[in-house]
DNA sequence: ATTAGTTCTTGTCGAAGTGACAATAACTAG
DNA sequence: CTAGTTATTGTCACTTCGACAAGAACTAAT
């Protein structure tokens, strides 16, 4: 965020950038071991100038001239993880007067989802300024930079609300999958334990998910049946298409 | 919209403006006469100047530089109908490359719930460029400049999403209100008729409404007893305050 | 082969919520 | 005093949801 001439651009707008916050699904850890259950991940970058220099942030950047916003939050995605979404959406735009220290800096921040990474991917990505942290891990948040911390704490909050109406689940996961893969999703993203018999009643009942002929072999016990998503696979939910015909 | 030099600023990052849908609750008309129910209203500013000039669009302006979004959504709800907002939340940030004809702009937009304006009220803003519409009406909508036919209907539609499980209901009342005023306004957002006996019991377990030992007289029948707002009467839900303590 | 252990999957029961609708209460207008 | 209208309460069937029991299907150990 460099410009030719600051003093020229401080008497007009503020600058406009556009930041990503991204959640994929891995193991959770506690004190390096494996809990045996998923959590919610997000890539970091490291800021290598000032302000907040050594520290970390939401992947993020100025608006190009001719680039959509949903396009400049594909671009953060892409440069972080090497992934393309699986699922991408406007999260709020954040304008505080004093958020970056300097020049007045408005972010129009996305969030997206993206399936866990393979190892051979995220070689590709050999940046050391760039790494991946829990997300609900308080002592990550504090050392954001800027007013990150409240952003991603507001994209937690956002996603628990979107996931209980929406099929946000099964842009963590393949193709195909388990029921129990995608209780581990909702486990995740609410924050809490649930009823496999229950939760599995409710995704008959709602969501676009249906039952295969196959059975995910090579496990330990009795092998679950494999299912597969049949709804809207579009990325980005746009206003337009998001509202209902009547409506207007 | 003007600036002192135009091309400067086409090579940098995109015009910032901030719009405003306000929503308002008034008698509803169908062919000048009223219906007896109330419908949702929202005022628009016919543009003096290129492009659409002549052409009604929602209030709104560019963000100055020391300015606040809130700030400036609020500016333009004062500007339009002289009231203070009653609700005011980030609708959406729209960022699309030709949205204008010439300059690109984003604009974030902000909807606000105002309470009906008094006549006194009214005649403050005399300005025959300020007039209000039915925002259901397809033949306003369609005539508006820009997009903002398509930012009004999606602002109807998150209407209709937050009223179910917010209070948004007595944003549109005064102090006290009877519940069959309250059922006017969901029915208005919903655009939907409801049973008042299953409204009446919805809302005693739900919102934070409370009965008070008065009646409002001078009706032609069985005067309602009248009730008041318990709950939050904060105007702006900030991200950072809507977000519960335990998602940090 | 048998048994224990774990996960997967279905079913049951009561509490709570919701839509449809009947019935009563309380006022005004004639 | 009666008819008309709105306000308010109550009832009943249906659905939803959390808690929990129980059977099904596989692996691993004996």
């Amino acid at each position: 965020m460099e410009f030719a001439n600051v003093s020229e651009r401080q008497a007009m707008s503020p600058e406009l950038a556009v930041s990503t916050v991204i959640f994929s699904l891995r193991d959770e850890l506690v004190g390096g071991q494996p809990t045996g259950r998923k959590s919610l991940w997000l890539p970091l970058v490291r800021r290598t100038r000032q302000p907040f220099r050594g520290q970390w942030a939401l992947p993020g950047g100025p608006l190009a001239a001719r680039q959509t916003l949903q396009d400049a939050a594909a671009a953060n995605l892409r440069a972080t993880t090497g992934l393309a979404p699986s699922h991408l959406e406007q999260l709020y735009a954040f304008g505080g007067l004093d958020r970056s220290p300097s020049q007045r800096v408005v972010s129009i921040v996305y969030w997206a989802l993206v399936r866990e990474e393979h190892p051979e991917a995220a070689r590709l990505i050999e940046d050391p300024n760039v790494a991946w942290f829990p997300a609900r891990d308080e002592a990550v948040l504090d050392a954001l930079a800027f007013d990150h911390a409240e952003i991603v704490s507001y994209a937690l909050w956002r996603l628990g609300n979107k996931v209980e109406y929406g099929s946000i689940a099964h842009r963590f996961l393949g193709e195909r999958f388990t029921l129990a893969q995608v209780q581990e999703v909702y486990e995740a993203v609410l924050d809490r334990r649930l009823d496999a018999a229950n939760f599995r009643r409710h995704l008959r009942g709602t969501a676009d998910i249906e039952p295969t002929d196959e059975y995910l072999l090579g496990g330990k016990h009795r092998p679950p049946r494999l299912y597969r998503y049949t709804g809207d696979t579009a990325v980005v939910p746009d206003p337009a298409s998001t509202v209902p015909a009547d409506s207007t």
